[in-house]
RNA sequence: GCCGGGAUGGUGGAAUUGGUAGACACGCAAGACUUAAAAUCUUGUGGCUUCACGGCCGUGCGGGUUCGAUUCCCGCUCCUGGUACCA
C-alpha cells in the first residue's frame, strides 16, 4: 500500500516492543543463556554522538540473532551516574548533580529508544540511586570485614584474623599486609589496646586507610588513581596533577595480582589487551637482598631481577627520597649531595617524565659492602631510581643495565663485565650468556647462576628470592560530591564501619559543591554528617567513593536490580553467569576492566557469587573519529574558493559543520545561514559545486564535526543507521565517520521492502515453489550471516545481504519460501523494517520469535566450476568445467584450450598444477 | 625506547586453510524516464597501452620461499594505540 517509510514503521513497532516486554528477561532453566554486555555509559550532557552506539549496534545483532537461535538472552542498559563532569557543573551553576544526571539520562534513553535496540529496560541501573549505591557500600563493608590468606590463596572474615591472633598472634601468618607489620605473639595481642588492635587490623583489610603518595589534582580538588592520569595530567580535563602524600582509602588489589594474571589465561579477550593488562600488574621474579653500608649500622634493602650479575655491582643507587639518604652524606660530600637532593625533589613527576634523557646524581661519600666479595662500593643518589618501585634503591650493573650504564659514564664509575660477549656497543643484559669474573658463579649460565646466589642469599640470611609487582594497590577516595559516601565513622580517629541495618548512608544535600575554606571535601559542609551508636556521635568520613567503584559489578546487579535483599540472587547469579560477550573501547583496559575482575574475585571469595572471571568475551570495537570538513576563504575576504581551485587563491582554510555538507559538496544556502556573518559570502565553484576539504580529527563541537545520530536517523531511519554503522568497516578497527557511502545502505532496504511488494506498492508474496537459482541465493547468504555473524564480522554479512537482494531483485523473486528466511536474516540487523514485513506476511507474533532458518547445503551443490587457468602463475583463461573430471580430464582439457594452445607456442609445459575445483597452473 | 594494531582503486572496504586481487557500496561518466529537477533504472569505471583482440604494471618499500603470495619468512618506511627511567 505504500512506499518504505521508515519513521512511522520504526516507532511503531518500538512501541510494540515496549508494551509487550518483548525484551523481558526471565531465568529459564530450560533454555541457553546468553548475557551480553555494553560498556556502562556516563550519561554526558552531550549526548549520544555517532560513534557511541557502534558497539551497541554490534551486541544487538548478535542478542538477536543469539534470541532466532533460541537462547535465553539477557541484554541490559543502565548508567554510571556518578562522575566529575555532573558536579563541575554544578559547581558552575549551583543546580544539583542529582537534577542535571537526570535530564542527561532521560535524553540517553530517548536516544538509545530511537535505535531499536533490544534492551531490556527492566533491568535499568543507575550508580546514583539509592537502592543501587547501598550495595557499593555493603561490598565495600565486606572488603572491610576480610584480608587475603596466601595459604588457602582467598580472602577471609577478619573475625576469624582476630581468632587467630588470639589463639598464635601472626607468627607464622602468611597473609597480604602492610610492608611495616611488625611480629606479635597472641600474649601481646591480648595487650594491645583496642586501639593497637584496630591499627594491626588495619594493615590487613582489603580496604584499609592509610598515609600514601597519591595524584592530587589541585584543579579538581581531588586524588585520581593511576589510570585517571595521563602524562602528568588529568584524563578528565588535562589539569596539572602532582604527587602528595595523602590520608587515603586504598584497596588491597595487589593482593589477587597473581590471580588477576592466571585469570587471564581463561578469557576469550583479544591479546593486545590481555596484555596491557599483564604490563600493568607488571610482575617481575628477582632477588631481595641487603647491603651492609660501612661504618654504619644501616642495611640497604634492594631488588634485582639480574641477581646473576652481583659480581657486576659496581655501585648502588638511592631514590633521592629514600629514607636513608640524609644518613649516609658524608661531610664533604654535603654541600653537593643535599643540593642535589633539593633539585631532584622540586622537579615535578613530569619533569622527570618528559625529560628521561638528563643523567644527574650526587655521591653521598658512604661506602656499601657487596655480601659476595667483600667490596666497597659507592652509594650514589640518582633520580632514575623510583621512590616507588620496589625498595627505592638498586645495585647497579653497568655492563649489562642500560641506564646503569648511562649513569656510569657520566659520572666516570667502574663498568665491569660479568657475562661473556662484546661491550663494543655499550652494555647489553646478556640473557642467555655464560657467567664470567664471579667467583663461583663464574662459568653457569642465567637461571643456574640466579639459583645459586638466591640460595647464597637465604644461607647467609641477607636476602631471599622475591616477586615484585608493578600494580600499587588502588586509591578509593575521591574528595568530591558526586559519589558514593563511605560507610565510615571515626572514633578517635580510627574508622569503624556503620550498621549494615544504616544502609544506605545517603549523600547528604550541602550548600555548595565545592571543598571547605579548610580544604576538606564538599560533605564536610553538610550539617549533622555525624552517626550515632550507643556510645556515642561520630564523625562520618567526608570523602566519597572513586567512579570505578559503581561500574565494578553493575553486571552483577544487572540480573536482579530491584533484590533489596541482596545485591543479587544466587538463583539469578548461578543462572545468568559470566557476561558472555561484552562489547567496549580499549580505553578502560587498566582501569575498569581490572577493578571489575578484582572486586568479581572477591565476591566469589565471600561464596555470593558463582564466578571468578566476569567477562569470558570481550571484543573491543575502534573508535569512531570525526571528518571534518573545510572551506577556503581567500584571506582578508568573504569569498570563499572550492576545495579543487584553492591552490589559485592566498586562503585560509576553516572549519565547516559537517551537518550541511553533504559528499563533500558544501550546501550554501545552509552556509550562508549558517552564521550572521557569512550571510553576504560569495563563492567560486568548480562544475557548479563548492567541493569542501576534509580531514580526520577527534569528533568534538570546536571542529563542528559532531554528528548525531538522532539527525541520520530523522533523515534515512533507524536500521539505515544501524546497517550504515556496521557497514563501515570491522568493528574493532578505527574509522572516520564519514556519510558519504550511506545513500547505498539506504538505497538496499528500498529494494529489499520492493521484493515484497508490486509496482502499485502493494504487498505481493507469491505461495509458488522456488526455484533453484532463488534457493541457491538464499542459503548462500543464510551460510554467510551465520559464518559473518559467528566471527563479529558485521560489515561483510551487509554486503551479503546487498548481493542477496541485487540477485532476487534480479530473478524477481516474490516468493514467500524466500522472503520469509529473508526477513528473518535481515532482522537482527535492521529490525523495524523485519518486523513490518514479517507481519504484512501474515504472521501475529513478533519476528524475535521465529527461528534462524537452517542452512541447506543441496542448494548450493554445484554441477561445474569456472576453473581460472593460469599460465606461470598469471591468470589467462577461464575454463567452465565438469566437476565430476578427474585431474587427468582437467588437465586435457586446459591443454586443449585455444589461450593456453597461444601460450604453449607449440611447446610442452614443464609441469602442470591442477587443484580439482580451485584452480589450474600451467608452468612453461 | 619497549609492547600492540595497521598500510589494498578517487573513497569506505572485500578476498575465512597460499589458488581468478579490487566483492559490496560511495563517487564519477554516459544513457533512459521527466517540460525541468529530484527520485529511480541501465551501462561503464585500478593505472598505462591498444581502433579492437590483447598486452604490461599493480595490495607501503626492498629481498626471499613457492607452480602460484594481499596472505608465509627476513629487512626497512610511514601512520596509529598503549606504556615509559619498574632495577
Amino acid at each position: 500500500m505504500a512506499d518504505y517509510n521508515p519513521s512511522v514503521i520504526e516507532k511503531k513497532w518500538q512501541q510494540y516492543w515496549e508494551q509487550n516486554q518483548v525484551f523481558n528477561a526471565k531465568v529459564n532453566p530450560n533454555k541457553p543463556k546468553f548475557y551480553s554486555l555494553d560498556m556502562f555509559p556516563y550519561p554526558s550532557g552531550a549526548g549520544l554522538h555517532v560513534g557511541h552506539p557502534l558497539g551497541y549496534i554490534a551486541s544487538d545483532i548478535v542478542t538477536r540473532y543469539k534470541r532466532l537461535q533460541g537462547f535465553n538472552v539477557l541484554h541490559p542498559m543502565g548508567y554510571d551516574s556518578f562522575g566529575l563532569p555532573a558536579e563541575q557543573y554544578a559547581i558552575q551553576t549551583g543546580q544539583h548533580p542529582a537534577i542535571t544526571t537526570e535530564e542527561n539520562i532521560t535524553r540517553y534513553t530517548e536516544q538509545l529508544k530511537n535505535i531499536g535496540f533490544a534492551f531490556d529496560w527492566e533491568k535499568e541501573v543507575r550508580t546514583s540511586n539509592q537502592d543501587y549505591y547501598k550495595w557499593t557500600q555493603w561490598i565495600f563493608m565486606q572488603l572491610f570485614n576480610s584480608y587475603y590468606d596466601k595459604e588457602e590463596n582467598k580472602a577471609k572474615s577478619i573475625s576469624s584474623l582476630i581468632e587467630r591472633f588470639q589463639t598464635t598472634g601472626n607468627l607464622g601468618l602468611n597473609a597480604v599486609c602492610d610492608e611495616d607489620t611488625i611480629d606479635f605473639t597472641a600474649e601481646d595481642w591480648e595487650n594491645f589496646s583496642d586501639e593497637e588492635k584496630q591499627k594491626t587490623l588495619l594493615k590487613y583489610r582489603l580496604t584499609y586507610l592509610a598515609e600514601t603518595t597519591v595524584n592530587w589534582c589541585a584543579a579538581l580538588g581531588t586524588v585520581l588513581s593511576n589510570d585517571e592520569v595521563k602524562d602528568g595530567f588529568s584524563e578528565r580535563g588535562g589539569h596539572p596533577v602532582e604527587r602528595k602524600k595523602m590520608m587515603q582509602w586504598s584497596m588491597r588489589i595487589t593482593a589477587y595480582a597473581d590471580r588477576l594474571l592466571e585469570g587471564l589465561e581463561k578469557v576469550d579477550w583479544n591479546e593486545p589487551i590481555k596484555e596491557m593488562q599483564r604490563n600493568w600488574i607488571g610482575k617481575s621474579k628477582g632477588a631481595e637482598m641487603v647491603f651492609q653500608v660501612k661504618g654504619h649500622d644501616k642495611q640497604i634493602k634492594v631488588f634485582t631481577t639480574r641477581i646473576d650479575t652481583i659480581y657486576g655491582v659496581t655501585y648502588l643507587a638511592l631514590a633521592p627520597e629514600h629514607d636513608f639518604v640524609a644518613d649516609l652524606i658524608t661531610k664533604d660530600q654535603e654541600k653537593i649531595a643535599n643540593e642535589y637532593i633539593a633539585t631532584a625533589k622540586n622537579r615535578s613527576e613530569r619533569d622527570r617524565m618528559s625529560d628521561v634523557k638528563t643523567i644527574s646524581g650526587a655521591f653521598t661519600g658512604s661506602y656499601a659492602i657487596n655480601p659476595f666479595n667483600g667490596e666497597e662500593i659507592q652509594i650514589w643518589i640518582a633520580d632514575y631510581v623510583l621512590a616507588g618501585y620496589g625498595t627505592g634503591a638498586v645495585m647497579a650493573v653497568p655492563a649489562h643495565d642500560e641506564r646503569d650504564f648511562n649513569f656510569a659514564k657520566h659520572f666516570d664509575l667502574e663498568i665491569r663485565q660479568v657475562i661473556e660477549g662484546s661491550m663494543e656497543n655499550g652494555s647489553f643484559p646478556g640473557k642467555g650468556g655464560t657467567i664470567i669474573n664471579s667467583d663461583f658463579l663464574s662459568n653457569l649460565p642465567m637461571q643456574q647462576a640466579m639459583d645459586k646466589a638466591i640460595a647464597f642469599l637465604e644461607e647467609h640470611k641477607i636476602g631471599k628470592g622475591k616477586i615484585q609487582y608493578r600494580m600499587r594497590d588502588a586509591i578509593f577516595t575521591r574528595q568530591r560530591y558526586w559519589g558514593e559516601p563511605l560507610p565510615v565513622y571515626f572514633n578517635d580517629g580510627l574508622p569503624y564501619l556503620i550498621n549494615e541495618q544504616d544502609l544506605p548512608l545517603v549523600l547528604p544535600e550541602v550548600d555548595k559543591y565545592l571543598p571547605t575554606e579548610d580544604g576538606e571535601p564538599p560533605l564536610a559542609r553538610a550539617s549533622n554528617w555525624t552517626y550515632t551508636t550507643a556510645s556515642g556521635t561520630y564523625p562520618l568520613e567526608k570523602s566519597t567513593m572513586p567512579g570505578w567503584a559503581g561500574s565494578s559489578w553493575y553486571f552483577f546487579r544487572y540480573m536482579d536490580p530491584k533484590n533489596s535483599e541482596e545485591f543479587v540472587s544466587s538463583e539469578k547469579a548461578a543462572y545468568w553467569g559470566a557476561v558472555d560477550l561484552y562489547i567496549g573501547g580499549a580505553e578502560h583496559a587498566t582501569g575498569h576492566l581490572l577493578y571489575s575482575r578484582f572486586w568479581t574475585k572477591f565476591l566469589f571469595d565471600i561464596g555470593t557469587v558463582p564466578i571468578e572471571e566476569p567477562f569470558q568475551k570481550m571484543i573491543n570495537q575502534g573508535m569512531i573519529q570525526g571528518r571534518s570538513n573545510f572551506v577556503y576563504r581567500i584571506k582578508g575576504s568573504n569569498k570563499f574558493v572550492s576545495h579543487g581551485l584553492k591552490d589559485q587563491y592566498d586562503t585560509s582554510a576553516m572549519h565547516v559543520d559537517v551537518n550541511i555538507v553533504h559528499n563533500d559538496q558544501l550546501n550554501l544556502e545552509k552556509f550562508t545561514a549558517w552564521r550572521p556573518d557569512l550571510v553576504d559570502a560569495t563563492f567560486i565553484l568548480e562544475d557548479g559545486k563548492y567541493i569542501c576539504g576534509s580531514e580526520v580529527e577527534k569528533m568534538s563541537k570546536s571542529k563542528y564535526n559532531v554528528v548525531n545520530p538522532d539527525d541520520i536517523i530523522e533523515r534515512y531511519g533507524a536500521d539505515t543507521l544501524r546497517l550504515y554503522e556496521m557497514f563501515l568497516g570491522p568493528l574493532e578497527q578505527f574509522k572516520p565517520w564519514n556519510t558519504n557511502g550511506i545513500d547505498g545502505v539506504s538505497k538496499f532496504l528500498k529494494k529489499l521492502w520492493k521484493l515484497y511488494h508490486d509496482n502499485q506498492g502493494n504487498v505481493a508474496v507469491s505461495n509458488d515453489k522456488a526455484s533453484p537459482e532463488e534457493l541457491k541465493t538464499l542459503h548462500k547468504t543464510i551460510k554467510k550471516t551465520k559464518e559473518d555473524l559467528d566471527n563479529y564480522s558485521f560489515n561483510t554479512s551487509v554486503a551479503s545481504f546487498m548481493i542477496c537482494v541485487n540477485e532476487l531483485s534480479a530473478l524477481k523473486c516474490n516468493k514467500r519460501e524466500i522472503l520469509e528466511p529473508l526477513a528473518v536474516i535481515i532482522s537482527p540487523y535492521a529490525p523495524h523494517v523485519a518486523e513490518e514485513l514479517w507481519s504484512l506476511l501474515g504472521h501475529e507474533n513478533s519476528i524475535v520469535e521465529a527461528a534462524f532458518p537452517v542452512f541447506n547445503e543441496s542448494y548450493l551443490v554445484e554441477s561445474s566450476h569456472e576453473y581460472p587457468v593460469s599460465v606461470n602463475g598469471k591468470m589467462r583463461t577461464k575454463l567452465s568445467l565438469s566437476l565430476s573430471l578427474s585431474k587427468e580430464e582437467i588437465e586435457k582439457a586446459a591443454l586443449e584450450d585455444e589461450t593456453v594452445q597461444k601460450w604453449l607456442e607449440g611447446k610442452a609445459p614443464k609441469k602442470m598444477i591442477v587443484v580439482p575445483g580451485k584452480i589450474v597452473n600451467i608452468v612453461i
